[in-house]
Order: structure tokens, then C-alpha cells, then sequence
DNA sequence: ATATTCTGTCACAATTCCTTTACATTGAGT
DNA sequence: ACTCAATGTAAAGGAATTGTGACAGAATAT
């Protein structure tokens, strides 16, 4: 599949050269004349390269960028800033708000295909996974690993069991018989008490709050 | 640890002023004054990224780039050129000579500070899946060797092909049942604590700390 | 033919994990 | 506010799994 490459700038006159330019090179070209436009479209093509302008109207760049930063499905985007020549400043400011590179304007053609293809080659070497995450938990049932703030960790066999079955269906309230015959199988005896044991486990390492308690019936993850 | 930066130029000023700045941020900058110099340094210290002046006397910064692009060990590290303002035809070619970033010359500290945190950060969140090397361990396939920090060893075929199958996906839990079928066949039947010990085999090889035990599950490379 | 390395198995040690138990705390219903 | 059953908590024994070293047969090299 062709790489997706997002343009965002208010001047037509931009979005028409630049966009033409990377079309000859065989890439996908979505456009946004403005900020908000352009991350409702990222959202919705999920790009592999942003182009995105400082200067505009209403929404500047930074902004966008660090509204694509925080958005847990575009946060590993590579961002590119288009900047007028000259603006050390809004260099520095691009870099640390989270932009991956900087291409001043006026831009020649062939320079900023040449950066665009550096740009992608960088990125496609890393796998987006996008775990889909539920109250800042992922789970990774290959590698038996939580995801959590960045921070992975291995849980015990039992525990990993308990926390899969309980957040496959957040907010879904399981009786303690459910999580037995689930989690231990039918024919396995073991009193009920031990899945409390195992939620404090998962609750000390997980944080509490994750897990509610449902007095009488049983647990759900979540609030 | 500290990120290395090895900054290649021949011209001494130029050395210590970046140089300074970068070492104010904490890395840990190398230097040489040729491209040679640059190479070998860069062999030895393996850097997480390169400056290369592009102008230099002998070899210049494409040449240094073509080698270490071809270097199995170094062909993954980012560089940047450093080039006079102006040329943007060097520009060019410098990119489609692989590298990463271009900076012009006269630099300003903020700037490029700047500059190469992104380029950092673009380049630590690629490392966890570059091709050849998993956590310092390079497999060739061919030869039946194992590749670990320059040391290569010949290990027997059984290790060879448990290491190779979970070295391919590494942080994946291999079950005891997917290891044994995938080694050793669905026909043969082997005891499955045989595993462990060529697990151990492997550790006591390799190291301990690249193989992770998941109790009840199987075992996976990596942490 | 002999020596060396590889491979699989076993017994036992070490470790981690699971479950139970006992006691403290909570909260819904009266 | 009180009561009692349900749940939180901590510790500890036991169970299961894995680590480890030694060994014997098989494969390979010398």
C-alpha cells in the first residue's frame, strides 16, 4: 500500500505544489487548510507522515501537534513542520513540541521529496502497534505482557488470566462463579476466596481503582 | 547510558564548539577530524548518531556515509551532514545518499541541539526492531553462527534452531508445545523438560537475561 | 576405532506461584 | 447506629514449575 502523506497548510497555492510533487512520487496526498480540518483527517486516514504549517489562522501547528502527540492512535506519527525561512525560534519550539523534522519555505521540489522519503524511511522501519488500550491498560497476549504508562509488565500466569478475562469487557460485571470457571476451569476446586487474593495482586500492581468491587455479586474492570 | 554522538569534521573549531554544546546536554560526543578517523571511531564507540561534515579533505561525508550504511553493525545509525548554506544541491544528494538530516552551517547551538534531540528520538523508538540485531544478538542463518558484540560462536544444531525460532519474534512467549513442534517436529517425542535444558545451554552461552521464563507458559527472547 | 561433541533423560534443588487461613475492615440492610 | 455477611489484607505452607548437574546413548569428527 502506497505511504499516506498528510498536508496541512492554509494556502491553496502550498497544498497544490507541494501535494502535485508528492503524487509524482507515487504517495497518497490528503489535504487541511486548517488545523482542525487537518486532524479530523488524520484521524479518520491514519497517515504515515504529517506536513504540517506553523503559521495559521485559528489553530497554529504547534498545536496541532501536540493534539496529534496526545491521541493515543496518532501519537507515533511522523510530524514534519513547514516553516518560513529565517525563524530560528520557531525551530526550536518545533522540535520540542514534538515535530520529528522542520522544511522551510520557499521549498524547492526536490529537496523536500528527498527529506519526505528520508522522513518515511525512518518511520517504516518501526511497527506501529497500536494496542488498544482500556483505562490506560493494553494487554499483549503474545508476549503475556501489561501495558501501562509506557511501562510493561509481566504478570504471573493466574493473574494475567484473571486481568484478560475482566478487561476483555470492561464496565461487565463477573460473578465469582463466572471467573472460576473461567479462569480455573470447571473441574478445578478452589475456594472463591482465592480470586480476591488475586484481585489485590492486580490491584497493588495495577493501581487500585482499576477494579470494582461488586459486593454480593463479584468484580468488574473499571469503574 | 548516555546517547553517543561521534561528530566527524576537519576543522578543530568546529569540533569543540558543537562538541561543547552537546556535551552540556549530557551526551557523550566522540569526535574525529577525517573520514577514516570517523570510521574507525565509529566502529569502536558504535554511536547512536554520526554528524558528518560533508566538505572534508580525502574522504568526504558522502563517501564516510556509503561505508557505514554498508556496515552490517552501523548501517542503521542515523546521521546528519553538515554542509554550508546554500548548496542545496548537496542537500540533495546527501539525503539520497542515506542520510537522515542535513544542518547548515553556521550553526546556531540552540538550533542544533534542537535538531539532534529529535533526530535521538526518532531513532531510539526504531532500535527495538531494526532487522539484523535483537538485544546485541545478530543470527546468521547460513553459517549457523550466532553474532554478539563481535564475538561469533557456533552453536549446535538444536540450540541454533530453539535460539533462531525465538530470537525471529523476539518478547514473544513461545509455549512449550509451539517450541517443540516447530524444533523438533510433531512426530518426535521428546520430553518437554528437554527444552529447559537447552534454554540453559543457551543462557549460560549467550547470557543470562536475554531468555525470559514465563511460568506455566514458555519462554521468550528478550525481556 | 577412538575421541569428542551433541542430545535427551533423570533426580533433586531452587524458585515462583497458588491457595488457604486468620484476622481486619467495609458496607448494605435493618 | 448496629449487625453480619462479604470483602480487604497479610502471612505462610504447600504445590507446581523450572533450574541444574550428572549421565548414557547417538551422532560426528579425528
Amino acid at each position: 500500500m502506497n505511504k499516506k502523506i498528510l498536508l496541512v497548510d492554509d494556502e491553496p497555492d502550498i497544498l497544490e505544489l507541494i501535494g502535485y510533487n508528492l503524487r509524482q512520487e507515487g504517495y497518497d496526498v490528503f489535504t487541511a487548510e486548517n488545523g482542525k480540518q487537518g486532524i479530523d483527517m488524520a484521524r479518520s486516514v491514519n497517515p504515515d507522515l504529517i506536513i504540517l504549517d506553523v503559521m495559521m489562522p485559528e489553530m497554529d501547528g504547534m498545536e496541532v501537534c501536540n493534539i496529534i502527540r496526545s491521541d493515543a492512535k496518532l501519537s507515533h506519527t511522523t510530524i514534519a513542520f513547514l516553516t518560513a525561512r529565517g525563524e530560528d525560534y520557531s525551530q526550536v519550539a518545533g522540535f520540542d513540541a514534538g515535530g520529528d523534522d522542520y522544511i522551510t519555505k520557499p521549498v524547492k521540489p526536490k529537496v523536500l521529496v528527498s527529506r519526505v522519503k528520508a522522513l518515511l524511511r525512518r518511520s517504516s522501519s518501526n511497527k506501529a502497534v497500536l494496542p488498544d488500550e482500556r483505562f490506560g491498560v493494553a494487554i499483549d497476549l503474545d508476549r503475556f505482557t501489561v501495558l501501562q504508562e509506557g511501562k510493561e509488565l509481566t504478570l504471573p500466569k493466574k493473574e494475567f488470566e484473571l486481568l484478560n478475562l475482566l478487561w476483555s469487557e470492561p464496565g461487565k460485571v463477573f460473578t465469582r462463579e463466572a471467573i472460576l470457571s473461567a479462569v480455573w476451569g470447571n473441574d478445578v476446586v478452589v475456594g472463591d476466596r482465592t480470586i480476591d487474593v488475586h484481585i489485590r495482586k492486580l490491584r497493588s500492581k495495577l493501581g487500585d481503582g482499576l477494579f470494582t468491587t461488586v459486593k454480593g455479586v463479584g468484580y468488574k474492570f473499571g469503574k
